[in-house]
DNA sequence: TTTACTGCAAATATTTTGCAATATC
DNA sequence: GATATTGCAAAATATTTGCAGTAAA
C-alpha cells in the first residue's frame, strides 16, 4: 500500500510531465523527496519526511522540503491533511484516494476507512465548480474510547494533554 | 445565518451545561468569546477573533483565546478547518452542519455548498466507530479560474504567491 | 478560602524569506 | 552562461508554557 495505486515509476513520470509542462527544473532533491514519500507508509509531517530523507539518502534543507511539498501538491501527487493535532500531515494523493479518515475526538487516533468515493462524488453536483478531489473526515468515538467510557474512564484529548 | 441553526442563548446554554458537567468555571471571557463567535459571519482565525473581541467588548489575552477555542471545540460548539492556506480557521459547529466546503485549488477561494449531510452520513457505516460529525472538503476549480483558464491566464496559488 | 483561570511575557514550534552558492537547462 | 533552485540562517508567524495575580465557587 506504500505507493497507493501508482508505482514509484508512475509517480516520477507524473512529476516529470508536470515539471516539463511548467518549465521547472528536474532537480535531484525533487525526485529524492518524492521517492521517500512513496516509501513511507501513510501520513507524514514535514519533520518526519526530512528525517526519512536524511536517513535513507542525503541531506535536504528544510526550505527545499517545504518547497517540494508545495510543488508536489500542485502537481497533484500529494494532499494535505489537518487532523485533530496541530501538526499538518501530508499523504500521497493516490493513497488518499483509496480511503477516508475516521478521527477519534477522544484519543486522537486516526483510522483509514474504505468508503465508496464514487458514491459520495455523485452526491455533489456543484454549479459553477469543477471538482477534482475530495476529503471526508469523520469525527467520533473509536471502540477503545467507547469501552473506556463504559467504565467511567472517559478522557478527552484536552484532559490528556493537561496531564503532561 | 450568523448563529446557524442555534440562537446565541441556546449556545450559552450548551456552554453552561458543558462547564457544569465538567466542573469548570463560568468565566466572563468564555461567554464573551462565544458570543463574539456567534456574531461573526462564517469562518474566522484566532487573530481575527481576538480583534473582534477587542473591538466589541474588552481585551482578552491570546492565551485565553486559544484556551477557549479548545474548550468550545471540546464542548461541541466549534469546529476546526484547515483549508488551503496555512492559517487554521474555525467555525460554529451549528453553522458548519448546514454546509460543506468547495475549495478552489487555483485561487484559494472557499465556497459553502449545501449537500445532504444525512445522505453522506448514511454511506459510512464504520465498524467499531461511532460517528458524531463529519467534514467534507471538495477541491477543484471555481468558475472564475475556469474562465481564466480558457484564456490562457491560468495561475496556481503557488505562482500567485511567488509574485509577491 | 481555595484553586481554576487569566494576563503577560518568554519559550517553542512552524513556516517563510533573503542571499550567496550551486546545479539545471 | 543564464537563472531557477538549493542551503543556510535569520525573520516572521503561530502556538504553548510558566508564573503571579484575579476571580469564580
Amino acid at each position: 500500500m506504500s505507493a497507493g495505486m501508482y508505482s514509484v515509476d508512475k509517480m516520477r513520470e507524473i512529476l516529470t510531465c508536470y515539471l516539463e509542462k511548467k518549465g521547472l527544473r528536474k532537480t535531484v532533491e525533487r525526485y529524492t523527496i518524492l521517492e521517500c514519500i512513496c516509501h513511507m507508509q501513510g501520513h507524514f509531517d514535514v519533520e518526519t519526511l526530512r528525517k526519512h530523507v536524511a536517513e535513507n539518502h542525503f541531506r535536504v534543507s528544510q526550505a527545499a522540503v517545504y518547497n517540494t511539498i508545495e510543488l508536489l501538491m500542485d502537481a497533484g501527487l500529494v494532499v494535505r491533511h489537518q487532523f485533530s493535532s496541530q501538526v499538518v500531515q501530508y499523504e500521497l494523493k493516490s493513497a488518499a484516494l483509496t480511503h477516508h479518515h475516521a478521527i477519534c475526538c477522544y484519543c486522537g487516533s486516526i483510522r483509514e476507512v474504505k468508503i465508496d468515493r464514487v458514491k459520495i462524488a455523485a452526491d455533489y453536483k456543484i454549479a459553477r465548480f469543477t471538482p477534482e478531489y475530495h476529503s471526508l473526515y469523520i469525527y467520533g468515538m473509536c471502540s477503545k474510547c467507547k469501552f473506556r467510557e463504559k467504565f467511567q474512564m472517559k478522557k478527552t484529548i484536552n484532559e490528556q494533554q493537561k496531564q503532561k
